[in-house]
DNA sequence: GTAATTGCAAATACTTTGCCACGTA
DNA sequence: TACGTGGCAAAGTATTTGCAATTAC
């Protein structure tokens, strides 16, 4: 059931990108991380930081996101947050207001009945949401 | 039941806020928007343009967000918004990826017993949630 | 009078683009 | 070869801060 680098790469190569070192690295890492990434983590991360420019990482989570393949989150922050789209993975998240942390909600999400609601009375289409949670974690309480 | 933007200005005396010209203009501003803003929204808004510095907007939105009277959404979009946080308003949004309009979703927002039991589980305090919902609406479509 | 508030200008932070060189198919 | 992709540098957009002048209390 673990989707591997080499699937995703089948998936980017079937909607016209190349295989490239660059794009390798990217998937992977966010593939390997348990939570959203901005595009600075990402382009300082081990794989990627000697690599490619942070222009590149830029320019590929642009296509991915095109692609469907990427999403990118708000998460309250400045900068973004990007995330590989993968049935399975969690999708709401538990942030702390003080530190920053981010931890995927494990309970399931309660929203799709509203979100299949709001398909039919509104006439939207594609929808999708996205839900955080906002706190003080333990730690910093 | 109508909220008056004397009361809100009240609420901010009793916080040590100073009655000014720029916060009554902007608690006004905010009172009738029926969607949050940006902070570049509400320094060119009618009752702010003339009036005072977009700095002056930022900061006081600061303060009215340090005192929970305000709150910062992220909607996704390279600026936040920032709307009143009031009983009975709504806090959920269905937005359009494609023009980018926000309005409120009408129906009753269903995170709240997910909300409890991360309250009761993970130990995190003063929990709140943001929930949006993004897709094609029927213009664009 | 005193401390909070403001305006203006400058500094930051993050994102996005232009242009030409390069690598993949 | 042809076109998508990459690096570098610069521009764009939004936020945040410093400081002196002003205003509310």
């Amino acid at each position: 059931m673990e989707i591997t680098v080499n699937e995703l790469i089948d998936r980017c190569r079937t909607v016209g990108l190349r295989r490239t070192k660059a794009l390798e690295q990217l998937l992977s890492t966010l593939l390997e991380s348990p939570r959203p990434m901005t595009l600075a983590e990402l382009a300082e991360s081990p794989l990627l930081a000697d690599q490619c420019d942070k222009a590149t990482v830029f320019r590929l989570l642009q296509r991915l996101e095109n692609h469907g393949i990427v999403r990118r989150l708000g998460l309250h922050e400045r900068a973004a947050y990007f995330t590989l789209l993968l049935h399975g993975r969690h999708h709401d998240y538990l942030i702390c207001t003080r530190c920053g942390s981010i931890e995927p909600v494990k309970a399931a999400c309660p929203v799709h009945a509203l979100e299949e609601e709001i398909r039919k009375t509104t006439g939207y289409r594609d929808l999708y949401h996205e839900l955080e949670f906002f706190g003080t974690c333990p730690t910093c309480a």
